[in-house]
DNA sequence: GCTTGACCTTGACGCTACGTCAACCCTCCA
DNA sequence: TGGAGGGTTGACGTAGCGTCAAGGTCAAGC
């Protein structure tokens, strides 16, 4: 007779492995001894032979029971369901590593390349890192959203970056954001380009056709997100609003009114 | 403000998954209102989305906070170490994939092509199933405690299946442990066969060498597992031990004495 | 003002396949 | 006779949430 010890020794696995397939029933308990120590004959040998072979080909537990005597039809059908979730399981672990092999550093986290060259680009145009945050931010929550409209907006916001208005807001934007004043006599500069960019993008028909194709868009999100970064974009939004022009992320042409 | 389910909503996953999150510190619990609900900004929705991209590429939730806010160099080695944890995931899968392929049915399980052929043989010749579940077993031992050495063994084993006085004593074994006869009088005649056969593999030369050779099997092991298969083989011995032979799986020629 | 349904709260157990104490008993050998 | 090295049960820990349970809250319609 054998002890657990032994038992398991035979098998190649632990003790503790023993105990856990009697618990769940597995491998029946077998008699004790008057000192209460489990003793076992050859067949439990055996039997827990054919349980770890069933494990190590990645059968779990719960099914082993059935498994092991089950007719030859019912057992090739349950290694067939076997063998298709260790496929699926092996898929998703490929998949996994595509995506891990894609995050090489912080930027490109959760967002597709054309934002990561176009944050790039506004580094090398001189835009401060807490601006380029912001943006990367903004941009992070349009790809988890809208994944597929992402590729038709790039285009378009990577050839802005040639406009030297443009760049001059960028810089204007990290100068103020970067510095600690709170009302920055420098946020009338930024709202006057970017007013003039609006007038621009509207005259070309770009507002309007914008408003239209991205009304999906989560603007109030973004817009939220933006003035949690930092609250002097409140008077930055007062200041558009005074140059007729309403919305953050979203343009929108003001009624003219009496000033 | 957002709710937890609205956040959850943003970025794709499930409450639970969020409160988990708190619940770990991965994302840190935002105000309460006036109520006790969770109130979230737009930031925690960018939070939330980073820490899934680098779960859903398998990072595990302990490693996402540090890799946050890593440099680069550190999160390129961590993305390193990940992916060696998931080649070698897969690399196991794919390992449980090829056993599971060999487990066809029954008497594959555990043992190697060779013996599932010799116990084929065996029913061929006539033997019957007790019998044959009886030897599986017993391979089953040998297979996962001498999984090399088998391959020497088998050989001889088929072999032996081409002499007639083999075909006789597995059908005679067959008969005898298929009925409830206690003092069968055909032991006599398996007795016989088998004395008959040891008699002639020492000749050969076959035992002893042997007995050298298959010092370390667990003969004892054996031993049991066949007497705990039925009792009636205990009678068998005994009628071996009276022809000179001793021993079960191993023979052993005993000193003559005077009967 | 009341109901109803959807949403929020904390707390707790469940899942897989065991690993790893803790606290204690039994056996064997020098 | 004592110590090493077995054995026993019981309980918690692992990863990443799913899923009740037993409530409190909110918004809408009557």
């Amino acid at each position: 007779m054998l002890t657990i010890g032994q038992l398991a020794a035979y098998a190649g696995v632990t003790v503790r492995a023993v105990r856990h397939y009697h618990q769940i029933g597995l491998l029946p308990e077998p008699e004790r001894d008057a000192s209460g120590y489990r003793r076992y004959g050859a067949a439990a040998v055996v039997s827990l032979i054919r349980i770890r072979t069933l494990a190590n080909a990645g059968v779990p537990l719960s099914q082993i029971g059935r498994l092991l005597d089950a007719d030859a039809a019912t057992f090739a059908e349950a290694v067939r369901k076997i063998d298709r979730d260790l496929r699926e399981e092996i898929e998703r672990l490929e998949t996994s590593r595509e995506q891990i092999a894609q995050l090489t550093a912080g930027d490109s986290l959760a967002l597709p390349p054309e934002v990561v060259s176009y944050l790039d680009r506004l580094r090398e145009i001189g835009t401060s890192e807490r601006v380029v945050e912001g943006e990367r931010d903004g941009w992070i929550l349009v790809a988890a959203g809208w994944p597929d409209r992402i590729h038709e907006f790039m285009p378009g916001k990577i050839a802005q970056l040639d406009d030297p208005r443009v760049v001059r807001l960028y810089r204007v934007l990290s100068d103020i954001f970067d510095s600690d004043v709170r009302d920055d006599p420098r946020l009338e500069e930024a709202a006057d380009l970017m007013a003039c960019l609006a007038e621009q993008a509207y005259a070309y028909g770009a507002i309007n056709l914008g408003e239209e194709a991205y009304d999906d868009l989560p603007h109030d999100l973004l817009d939220a997100l933006a003035l949690e970064a930092d609250p002097r974009l409140v008077r930055l939004q007062d200041l558009m609003r005074e140059r007729g022009w309403a919305g953050w992320n979203r343009m929108e042409r003001l009624p003219e009114s009496p000033a």
